[in-house]
DNA sequence: CAGAATCCTACGAGATACTG
DNA sequence: CAGTATCTCGTAGGATTCTG
């Protein structure tokens, strides 16, 4: 591979572009949601079972999700409003890669998580708060 | 923040505490070299291969992913000072979900970016640059 | 060489108020 | 109901400087 000059943003980098779209704090919750759920899901169920988060950013995390074409968004003209989200093809085809993904992780998180445990005990190079320091 | 009924952030969603890590903005690049390289890379060979990156945001990774444990770290005590980073068992397992995410990636990230195009062309509903306004 | 420390700025995201 | 519009604040990350 030429490591001289990087693709790591440009749309080339295909994992950075899927990884960024996960990376999103809610995407996974959303998505998770749509495919249990399985059939449309208004904004304010959204909103209601992802506890926590605030309108703002759910409508920007469907807005991407949106565009980046994982979910439809239909408007009906009703008063009042009623917007129902679903999953596209891509959407549903996400479910692969987010099986894959679980899969790995559920394997493999634990020891993350043990890991970080480990260094955290062993490297208290960042004074912990029971250190005072200045 | 109240996450009564929902993991979503907790060390318990192991997806998310997957995301998190490959999140990172250079985590994918570094991994990915180290499994290229399949030997030891010293911090300056990093630094110098992931162009674009700073010191500052290089160590960071790299603690991080020390910390999470799929890279070792390594100083020799010598001058001037060596330090070596390489795959753990973890780290090099985690080729198997950067392939699996980089097949997916490949195959769906196209879609993705198209998507973007379109949407982005049927609403501007940010005005553009030329529209003036104001 | 491999960083640590500092300064600075842009952006993400929460809280709040308003609307078709 | 399903948003949009502001405001503010915290933090990630770049640039720069210093050191064992």
């Amino acid at each position: 591979m030429d490591t001289k000059s990087l693709p790591v943003f440009s749309a080339d980098c295909p994992s950075r572009t899927i990884v960024d779209v996960l990376a999103n704090k809610w995407v996974l919750y959303v998505l998770g949601l749509l495919r249990a759920a399985d059939r449309p899901l208004r904004f304010g169920e959204l909103k209601r079972s992802v506890e926590g988060v605030t309108q703002k950013s759910l409508t920007k995390t469907l807005r991407t999700l949106e565009r980046d074409g994982f979910v439809d968004r239909r408007v009906h003209a009703t008063v009042p409003p009623r917007v129902e989200y679903r999953l596209t093809d891509l959407g549903r085809d996400a479910g692969q890669l987010l099986t894959a993904l679980n899969d790995w992780a559920k394997h493999n998180a634990p020891k993350v998580v043990s890991s970080r445990e480990t260094f955290d005990a062993g490297q208290p190079r960042e004074a912990p708060a029971w250190t005072h320091r200045g």
